[in-house]
DNA sequence: TTTGACGACATTTTT
DNA sequence: TGTCGTCAAA
């Protein structure tokens, strides 16, 4: 009891009261860096503390699996013990484990797959193909988006059904109930059937809902505003054993209803779960009082708020600084030189984060910071396993251990290239649905059948080495068995070669992603087990606590905090998103204007923001972007404005026109920049060394140390023609044009 | 029938 | 920057 209260001194009344109040339902409505997480693992202390509850009466619920983990890591400081078997995970993660026990009740196997947004559209897209829907008119992603939209509104296809009056209703609820019995089919299951599904398990058998009612004594969830209509529905049903919730949520902090997040979900609260109370967390203990009162007078534009109100002890703070550049080159340039400055300070480079709204924008900075050599990570962004070398690994080892796996085998039938086109997947595919037979099967009949060509031989070799995969499935360990599927199916092969054709960038690490992935597979014990982590689990930052700068969109941000944070992109078409206002209207711009809010109360000490005028889209283009409309909305005595003329909207077109026609002979090195990048179209790097830019040829001597954007340092092994041999520092041996290489000064 | 090359094209956010 | 469709060659 000591220990407990010494661990409760450290939260403010408020905290300790939502902590202390463990029975019945209560929404927390948490702040800004007002403590949650703090509240949530004290609240799984004490609950295991005082005798509440056993580990495994607890069921906590975020969204994503960087939040389960932080909570997991706390709680077990807290307690001294490791956590192992506990129901703390995201809702995905937590419906899968309870459909892979009863999985039968729905119609699937065991072993089902979970697809990713991909394989769904790839089904769509066969879904209209057979049924002759014209793909131009309503494209699959179309329907994707629609049928998700049920789902998450916990519509299914039946009811659809009997509400479709016109065609492009009938077409969907077509597609929609034809997409669900493939998904069975295929023994597949996508995201939000993970939810749909362990809900229907709960409706058809009261004893498994009895016994999940029973075991989760109380029942935590984190970031409740983003949670969707049956994620509510989801968590009705095991909530009504022993009737005690807690929700923690912002409502300002709702960035995600573009995925089906309902805010009325908070509303509603009262309605949906009895006997509840509400706790206000309003002290912010993160920011300087000065990024607060930014934050807060930009949401104030938005309407339909709970409106809390944030204040905080801290400091008041230095000023936010407003830069304006002329191109994202120089956008990172200036950044870096900034961050720079700032390590030298003593601060650590993980405390600083640049957020962004679109996550390709994080590719100027890449280049910058490995020309200069700043080491940076990239939180979310693509996903390892999102690359199309790991899918296609993947796919071998999907279709080796479910055979049915459709979208499996036809990702990798033709990959690497056997000769087997379109055209003979087309055939495959008739036959697979006049026998409705899996795509394996309609390859075994194809075999029977009388034509002979290239095409059967192949699909004979392929098939008989499926099969043969499969046996040794039992007899190798899991990783052995992905190196010889790796070998014998030519896939090596085929990056090999690929490798030594285009000498170039574009696939130097191909191979290296494929070593990366083996290297993974080591931390599981089966590939069973690796397939479930791969769908599920979202993590590209393992423990990585080396010294990095944090790159990442401002959704992957929601949780975190750093000391130094620079914003960039705010541009009005980027951010707020033009096609977020066009298709919304004026939700979808308070939806950014929250977004906003979020990125701006993730910084500790000091906020920059930054925009450019040059279009981030298009490389030709000559738009003028003008900054973010919620520039304009943060109070101006809080602010610093580097380039007050750039600022002001007339200006800044007045001088844009000056450069465009020439005359002006007072250019900064920006607008120079600027210029040349409009009037000569040489993609040559210009920016890293100034003074091998008039020389027509570099010259390089061998043993030369020298500087390559993508690779970084080396040093000239060998020098042909055009080209060298060059051995980087990180990278190894690769050869390179010579006009790639920049020579140091 | 398959494959590669070429040009046009559009580019949010994620479990 | 990368993907998609079209076209001609193998």
């Amino acid at each position: 009891m000591e220990n407990m209260d010494k661990n409760l001194n450290y939260l403010n009344e408020k905290q300790i009261e939502a902590v202390n109040k463990t029975e019945g339902s209560l929404l927390i409505l948490a702040g800004a860096g007002s403590g949650k997480t703090r509240v949530l693992t004290h609240k799984i202390y004490y609950l295991l503390h005082k005798n509440l509850a056993l580990p495994n009466q607890i069921l906590a619920v975020t969204f994503t699996n960087k939040a389960a983990n932080e909570m997991k890591s706390r709680v077990s400081k807290m307690i001294n013990k490791p956590i192992e078997g506990w129901w703390i995970g995201t809702f995905h993660s937590v419906s899968a484990k309870i459909l892979r026990r009863n999985s039968e009740y729905v119609n699937l196997k065991k072993d089902f797959v979970i697809i990713d947004q991909e394989d769904q559209l790839k089904l769509i897209n066969k879904i209209c193909e057979a049924k002759k829907i014209d793909k131009n008119e309503k494209s699959p992603k179309y329907f994707l988006n629609i049928i998700e939209r049920y789902k998450n509104k916990f519509l299914n296809y039946s009811e659809i059904t009997n509400k479709a009056k016109n065609l492009d209703d009938k077409n969907i609820a077509l597609v929609y109930s034809e997409y669900e019995k493939e998904l069975i089919r295929l023994n597949c299951c996508d995201f939000s059937n993970l939810i749909l599904h362990c809900i229907d398990i709960f409706k058809k058998n009261k004893n498994i809902l009895n016994q999940y009612q029973h075991q989760f004594k109380y029942i935590l969830v984190d970031e409740y505003q983003d949670t969707n209509f049956s994620q509510q529905e989801w968590l009705k049903y095991l909530y009504s054993g022993h009737k005690n919730i807690c929700c923690v949520g912002d409502d300002d902090q709702s960035i995600y209803s573009w995925r089906g997040a309902e805010i009325k979900n908070i509303l509603s609260f009262k309605k949906v779960f009895e006997n509840s109370s509400s706790i206000n967390l309003e002290q912010n203990y993160r920011s300087t009082q000065r990024i607060l009162n930014c934050a807060s007078v930009l949401i104030k534009n938005n309407q339909g708020r709970y409106g809390k109100k944030l204040w905080s002890d801290n400091d008041y703070g230095e000023k936010i600084q407003i830069n304006g550049y002329w191109e994202t080159k120089e956008e990172a340039k200036e950044i870096s030189d900034c961050i720079e400055k700032l390590n030298r300070k003593k601060i650590s480079l993980n405390q600083i984060a640049i957020l962004m709204r679109v996550a390709a924008h994080t590719r100027s900075f890449e280049e910058r910071f490995l020309n200069i050599g700043l080491p940076y990570r990239i939180i979310g962004g693509t996903r390892f396993y999102d690359r199309k070398e790991i899918k296609d690994v993947i796919s071998y080892l999907r279709i080796i251990s479910n055979l049915s796996d459709n979208l499996a085998l036809e990702r990798i039938i033709n990959v690497p290239k056997r000769g087997i086109g379109q055209k003979t997947l087309n055939t495959l595919n008739i036959i697979s649905r006049k026998n409705s037979s899996s795509l394996f099967e309609a390859c075994k009949f194809y075999l029977e059948s009388n034509e002979s060509n290239k095409a059967k031989n192949e699909i004979n070799i392929l098939i008989s080495k499926i099969l043969k995969w499969r046996k040794l499935k039992k007899e190798l360990n899991h990783i052995d068995l992905t190196e010889m599927i790796l070998e014998d199916s030519g896939y090596m092969n085929m990056l090999n070669i690929e490798k030594e054709q285009k000498d170039n960038f574009q696939n130097y690490d191909r191979l290296d992603n494929i070593a990366e992935f083996l290297n993974g597979l080591q931390e599981f014990e089966n590939i069973d087990g690796f397939l479930e982590h791969v769908s599920l689990v979202f993590d590209n930052d393992k423990f990585d606590s080396t010294n990095k700068i944090n790159l990442m969109t401002m959704h992957s941000a929601k949780g975190l905090e750093f000391d130094y944070v620079f914003l960039i992109g705010w541009e009005e078409g980027v951010f707020p998103s033009k096609r977020s206002i066009e298709e919304n209207g004026k939700s979808g711009l308070e939806e950014e204007r929250r977004l906003a809010y979020v990125a701006l109360t993730r910084a500790k000490k000091n906020i920059f923001i930054s925009y450019v005028n040059e279009n981030r889209y298009s490389y030709a283009s000559h738009d003028i972007n003008t900054p973010s409309r919620f520039i304009s909305e943060l109070p101006k005595e809080d602010l610093e404005i580097s380039n007050t003329e750039i600022f002001q909207q007339d200006n800044f077109l007045n001088e844009f026109s000056q450069i465009e026609d020439q005359s002006n002979e007072y250019l900064t090195p920006g607008k120079k920049r600027m210029l040349k990048h409009f009037t000569n179209n040489r993609n040559d790097d210009f920016e890293f060394n100034q003074d091998t830019e008039n020389l027509t040829e570099k010259i390089f001597r061998e043993g030369e140390r020298i500087f390559h954007n993508k690779f970084g340092y080396g040093k000239i092994v060998n020098i042909e023609e055009q080209a060298a041999l060059v051995n980087f520092e990180k990278a190894g041996n690769k050869m390179i044009f010579l006009k790639y290489l920049n020579k140091l000064v």
